[in-house]
DNA sequence: GAAATAAATGGAATTATTCTAATCTACTCC
DNA sequence: GGAGTAGATTAGAATAATTCCATTTATTTC
C-alpha cells in the first residue's frame, strides 16, 4: 500500500497550497487523492465514505474543509446539478458538464479556446465574468432504450 | 386590492395546469403571481416571504410543492448557482443567468437560436440533450469600484 | 524551548429540501 | 343532491446538505 498521490500531483498541491500559507495536511492530501483517483464526479458525502478507508477518523466537516482549499487552489471544481449536492472535479481545463437523465453518470464535455470565448460574446456590454458554468441534461450514447 | 395575478397570466396557469390533471389552487395561483411580480429570482424562502403577506398560513413545503409543479408546466425554470439554494425564474424563453459577485443580483442574458444550437454542437455524437443551464459568475457594469 | 500566532479539525448547529400522513376536492353512483 | 371514493393537495415532521465555531495542532518568534 503505496501513497496513493503520484509525485506530480503530490507537488502541485504541495505548492498550491504553499502560495496560499496553508499546509498540505494528511486530510487534505488525501481528499486530493481520492478525487483524482476515481473521477466519476463524487459528493462530499461521496468523497467522505472513500477517504474513510484510510482516515477512518476524519469528519465530513473536515472534507468540506478540504474540498473548499482546493477549491480555492484551483485544482477541483464545484459542479452544480439541480437540487442535488454539489459534485466535485479535478479535470482543471475549461470543461462544460453532462448529466445523463438515465443513468445519473456525469461526463466532462471539452470546451477549447474557440468556444469559450463564442460563450463569452453571450454577455452584454460592462459584463464581465471570471466564471463560466455550463451544464446539460439528457441522455448518453450507453443508454438502452426498450421499446 | 385586485386580483393580484394578471388574466393572461391567469389563465396560462390554469391551462397548464388543466392539461395534467392538476388545479389553479390559490396557493398555486398566489406564488406564481409573487414570481411574476417582482422577477429577482428569489429562493423558495425569499417566496415564502412574500406570499406569506397574503396566505399567513402557507407552509414554506407547500410553497416547494407550488415551485415543483410550476416546473413541471414550464412555467418556471430553477436557477442554481454555487453551494446557495435554488432560485426560480418566469422567464419562459431560452437565457443563461449572471451573477454579480458584488451585488449579488441575478440578470437574465438572452439566448437566441443562433447561440442556443452554438452551444448544442459542443456535445459529442449520441449525446442529446433537453436542459442547457448556462450561468456566469462575475462584476456587473453598476459596480463601482473604490481604488 | 516557551509563548505567541496562525491554521486545521470536527462536533454541533443551521439551513435546504423531501417525505408522508392527514385533509380536502371533485367526480360517480345511487 | 347526498354518500362514497379516488385522486390531489397541504403542511408538520423528518432528513440531508452545508456551515459555524470552540478546541486542538502546528509554526514562528524570541
Ligand atoms: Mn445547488
Ligand atoms: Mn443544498
Ligand atoms: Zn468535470
Ligand atoms: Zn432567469
Amino acid at each position: 500500500m503505496k501513497t496513493s498521490l503520484p509525485e506530480p500531483e503530490r507537488n502541485r498541491l504541495k505548492h498550491a497550497l504553499k502560495s496560499r500559507n496553508l499546509r498540505p495536511t494528511r486530510q487534505r492530501t488525501c481528499v486530493y487523492g481520492v478525487i483524482l483517483e476515481k473521477r466519476d464526479h463524487p459528493t462530499a458525502d461521496d468523497i467522505h465514505l472513500r477517504v474513510r478507508e484510510k482516515l477512518p477518523s476524519i469528519s465530513l466537516a473536515t472534507i468540506y474543509n478540504c474540498l473548499d482549499t482546493l477549491v480555492e487552489c484551483e485544482l477541483v471544481k464545484q459542479v452544480h446539478l439541480d437540487r442535488a449536492p454539489t459534485r466535485f472535479c479535478p479535470n482543471r481545463t475549461p470543461h462544460a458538464h453532462f448529466h445523463c437523465r438515465d443513468t445519473g453518470q456525469v461526463y466532462d464535455v471539452s470546451l477549447d479556446d474557440k468556444r469559450l470565448s463564442a460563450i463569452e460574446q453571450f454577455l452584454p456590454d460592462g459584463f464581465t465574468a471570471d466564471t463560466i458554468e455550463l451544464s446539460f441534461l439528457g441522455r448518453g450514447p450507453e443508454t438502452i432504450t426498450v421499446s
